[in-house]
DNA sequence: AAGCGATTGCAACAAAGTTGCAAATTATTT
DNA sequence: AAATAATTTGCAACTTTGTTGCAATCGCTT
C-alpha cells in the first residue's frame, strides 16, 4: 500500500498538522523541486509565511526533504525518494535544472562519480548540479 | 611579472575605479571564495552596498569572477584562475567548502567527471560542490 | 583642461528570512 | 471523553538581502 503523508509524518515523530500534511502533499504531487515561493503560491493564502519556513526547516532536519544548491542563489527543496523518506538520508544523487522550463529533477538513478581530491581534503558530502535542457523541452 | 588589479580591469575594458580595484584586490588576497557580506565587511564603511552588488555583477559578466552554488543559499564569488581571467570563462572545476573553517576552495586541478544523463537530457553546465574538512583543518 | 560617458552614492523600495509571544491545535493523560 | 501538557501556528515587528531611478561625481578621451 502507498504511504500517506500522515504516515510519513508519524514515522518521523512529527505531530500531524494541516500545514505539514499539505506541504508534504505538494512535494509528493510535484515532479520537480520546489522553492519556498512556489509553496507559498501553490498553497495560496492558506498558511503563514513563517509556518512554511518552519515546516521546511523541520522536514530538512528530519531528512524528509533535502536542499538543492543552485548557482542563482535560490534555495530549492525536493522530496527524498524511497529509502530517504524513512529517515536514512542519502541524497548523493545528481540534480538537473532545465534552463527552459526551470524544472529541477532529482536523477535518482544517476550515481555521482568519484572525485579525486588533493591530499588533506576529506569529503563528507558531494553535490552535482547539471543544467541544460530537459527531456520535455528538447 | 605579476598582473596588477588595474591591468586586469583594463584587459576587460572596464574603467579603473577605486571600488573595482579594492574589491578585485580583496579577491586576489583571499585564499577562498567570498560572499557579498564578506566584501561588505572587509572593505568596511568604504563602499556603498549597491556599488558592491554592481561591481560583483560586472565582474561576473566579464568572467573575472564566477559564482559558486551552495546548499545553504549563500552566493559565493571566486576569482577565476589563470586562463579565466583573460575573459575565456571555463569554470568547470570542483569547489570544496570546509565545514569547519568555512573556506571555499576552487580545486582548479581537479577535473569534473563525466555524468551519464538519462536520454533526452542535454547538459550545458555542471557544478560539483564537495564539502567536508580541508587540508588546514584535518 | 574640458566635455562626455560611465560609475557611484543616496533614497526609497521590494523581497526574503528571523524572532518572541499569545492563541490555537495536537497529543497525552486520567 | 475531558482535562492537561506539549507543539505548532499566526501575527507583529524586525533584520538582512537585493533592486531601481536619479543626481552628483569620477575616469577617460581629445
Amino acid at each position: 500500500m502507498v504511504a500517506q503523508a500522515a504516515d510519513i509524518l508519524k514515522a518521523n515523530n512529527l505531530s500531524i498538522t494541516d500545514s505539514r500534511k499539505s506541504i508534504l502533499e505538494l512535494f509528493r504531487q510535484s515532479k520537480g523541486a520546489l522553492a519556498h515561493s512556489d509553496i507559498e503560491k501553490k498553497s495560496a493564502a492558506n498558511f503563514d509565511r513563517v509556518t512554511i519556513y518552519r515546516t521546511l526547516q523541520t522536514f530538512v532536519d528530519k531528512g524528509i526533504i533535502h536542499t538543492i544548491p543552485t548557482s542563482d542563489n535560490s534555495v530549492l527543496y525536493a522530496l527524498c525518494k524511497d529509502e530517504c523518506t524513512q529517515g536514512h538520508h542519502h541524497d548523493n544523487h545528481v540534480h538537473f535544472i532545465c534552463d527552459n522550463c526551470e524544472t529541477t529533477y532529482c536523477l535518482d538513478h544517476v550515481t555521482i562519480p568519484q572525485v579525486q581530491l588533493p591530499e588533506g581534503f576529506l569529503e563528507k558530502q558531494k553535490d552535482v548540479v547539471v543544467s541544460g535542457t530537459c527531456k520535455n523541452c528538447s
